[in-house]
DNA sequence: TTAAAATATATGAAAATTAATATATATGAA
DNA sequence: TTCATATATATTAATTTTCATATATTTTAA
């Protein structure tokens, strides 16, 4: 992934905020993604189709569902950019993780396969 | 810095290539970063005025140049962000380097003061 | 000294480009 | 059929670039 790609990426809110909720929840469905973010499904469906066209998420389907996770083919550094992010950015996501959590009837996870 | 703002600031290739040139060289002028980049001075010195704006960038003038410089009083995530980025992307800024070396004439750096 | 020229940088305003959003509709699975 | 997600298209908004010109400093030369 070259630098500015990734850090165009980074440089919409919307996004921003799906891809450091999915780089702490480790993978996330678009209804999640709305909920948390209160935002119209066409709306973060999008956001989250030109993160997967980057490569920067990988996505897998679950019946109904769409699970995105961080592509974890990435390099490191990329890594290292998100976490710091987080790490040094407390409040940035609260408000995000506090509605996920209020969210009802979340999808289950069946592990991909033999977890 | 918010992480929104900061991510604004990467997310543009002439800014992205000034930034981590001047994090690499500590401090450059608009000719020197007019000369690495091949735009024109309107050009840079728009970026940098935004920079400066989102106290990104410092600046300090000497005469006739203007010296700018990373905003020391960043966060350390800050500065993290950008030494991940360049040590991991060591091709990104080898052009932009070597129309630097080639530049006749740089200005003298008069140390701030005592130095 | 001072006036004009030269050099470096900044900025206002318009034009051009790119990106984001909303609405409607389509697809695909249960 | 319903639920979850994707996408086409039109629209709006934001960003970037360009050109012309302004400012600030230094140099040159009367």
């Amino acid at each position: 992934m070259n630098p500015i790609t990734f850090y165009k990426c980074l440089a919409d809110e919307t996004r921003l905020r799906c891809i450091l909720l999915i780089h702490q929840e480790k993978e996330l469905c678009v209804c999640e993604l709305m909920q948390a973010l209160g935002e119209s499904q066409p709306k973060i469906s999008r956001h989250l189709a030109q993160l997967r066209n980057c490569e920067l998420l990988t996505d897998r389907r679950q019946g109904q569902w769409v699970f995105y996770s961080i592509n974890q083919a990435l390099f490191q550094w990329v890594h290292t950019v998100l976490s710091e992010t987080l790490q040094n950015n407390p409040d940035f996501l609260a408000d995000n993780i506090a509605a996920l959590e209020d969210m009802g009837d979340r999808p289950q996870r069946a592990q991909s396969c033999c977890a």
